[in-house]
DNA sequence: CAAAAAAGTTTGACTACTCAAACTTTAATG
DNA sequence: CATTAAAGTTTGAGTAGTCAAACTTTTTTG
């Protein structure tokens, strides 16, 4: 079983090459998102590839294997149910739950992980909006667009906040707005890089064009 | 905060002086216990006592200080609360949630710790009838006896198993025995040490002096 | 009580993870 | 394109935890 910090690595790894459009991940933005020097994460680097979690050359770009990639798909899954878990069941406040979930994901068996989860009702995705990976790693994440790219008068339904910062999900919950809620965008102004949008029956809110394109929507 | 290691080598320092008439540890039986050698124990016992978690002189017994004894009592109630609920609410197997709350024992804050709690309605035993520290670590341990010390004929209550061993947890389940299942006592024979119990609506069962002096009773 | 057994300690070595700081390679930019 | 800046690597050192094996102290026991 790989530990803790392997995980983290692992799943911090599959994150930037998502991000990044060569699909490969790098030392230094790696050992910012882990809080570690960058002599600490290139020697990570040496051993995951030397286990064959990830394939790297010196000097070059970082990818997962299959292998690593297994590895970060259950890691996001565990991170994901358990979410939900503290969301639903225990009532952990939304902009909470990243934290805890980041100790727990690394403690689950398998045999609870699937309690867990069928005590939930299988859910397809945590309270952010984050598709969670079934057993064997597929993952389904639902079509959609930046709130961002939106036009005025669009309506819209709200479907995933792509940030798990505490005082930007308090903010984003704050203003009513979750997966699930649907949105009306009463403007557009380039100019001050902003848009209005209001919710069902809330009042009409102010987005900059950095918040609006960490929440994702779908047209209804 | 403590570590995974030391919050096990605490906890099973607690266990052992508990067990033992003089009220303090060895080496060798924590070792045994934390299949460790001997001298990775030492090793380990030298720093808790560093750190004030246990008091220790060299070829002499050890102790929990009180900063030790806090350790302990938390490690306890998050084990025990953890184990309630993957039996309550996971409806996991009575045998099995030991090994699953030692892992997940470590990994629970306070927070979630405290919502677990509340969920399952604060309870004051785990399902094998250990008590569960409050936060403020205090423990109540219900009055009782060893099935072992009773007398033919006598009509009890099962309030606690004392083992954790899945295999004796299985066979006490599958006779029947839980916390809170009544027994009366059928015979005793000092001769063959075993006395043979029957539950409300079970067939007799044989239990060897040993098996008998794990299960607390109390007389109804 | 002397010899053997058990309990406890020390030493040297190893893995996993980390940092600071010097160093090398690659990328950016005037 | 020469010079910085950024990215990446190496080295030396340190902590946490572990083992094997030699050693010392205490306890048991014939
Ligand atoms: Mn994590
Ligand atoms: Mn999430
Ligand atoms: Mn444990
Ligand atoms: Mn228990």
């Amino acid at each position: 079983m790989a530990t803790e910090t392997v995980e983290n690595y692992i799943k911090a790894l599959y994150a930037l090459c998502r991000e990044s459009p060569s699909g490969e991940a790098g030392v230094a933005r790696l050992a910012q998102e882990l809080s570690v020097t960058k002599g600490t994460a290139t020697s990570m680097i040496k051993r995951l590839s030397l286990a064959r979690l990830v394939k790297a050359e010196p000097y070059s770009g970082i990818a997962l294997t299959a292998k690593g990639n297994k590895i970060a798909l259950d890691v996001m899954r565990r991170h994901r149910v358990i979410e939900t878990f503290l969301v639903r069941i225990l009532k952990l406040d939304w902009a909470d739950v990243h934290e805890e979930a980041e100790r727990l994901e690394h403690a689950l068996s398998p045999r609870i992980l699937d309690r867990l989860d069928h005590f939930l009702g299988r859910p397809s995705t945590d309270p952010h909006g984050d598709p969670i990976p079934d057993a064997a790693g597929n993952v389904s994440e639902a079509r959609s667009k930046p709130l961002a790219k939106c036009r005025a008068r669009e309506r819209v339904c709200i479907v995933r906040i792509k940030d798990q910062n505490r005082a930007f999900l308090k903010f984003v919950a704050d203003s009513g707005f979750m997966p699930g809620v649907n949105l009306v965008v009463q403007s557009v102004s380039p100019q001050s890089a902003s848009l209005v949008v209001r919710a069902a029956r809330g009042e009409p809110v102010t987005l900059s064009q950095i918040a609006a394109a960490k929440i994702l929507v779908k047209v209804i």
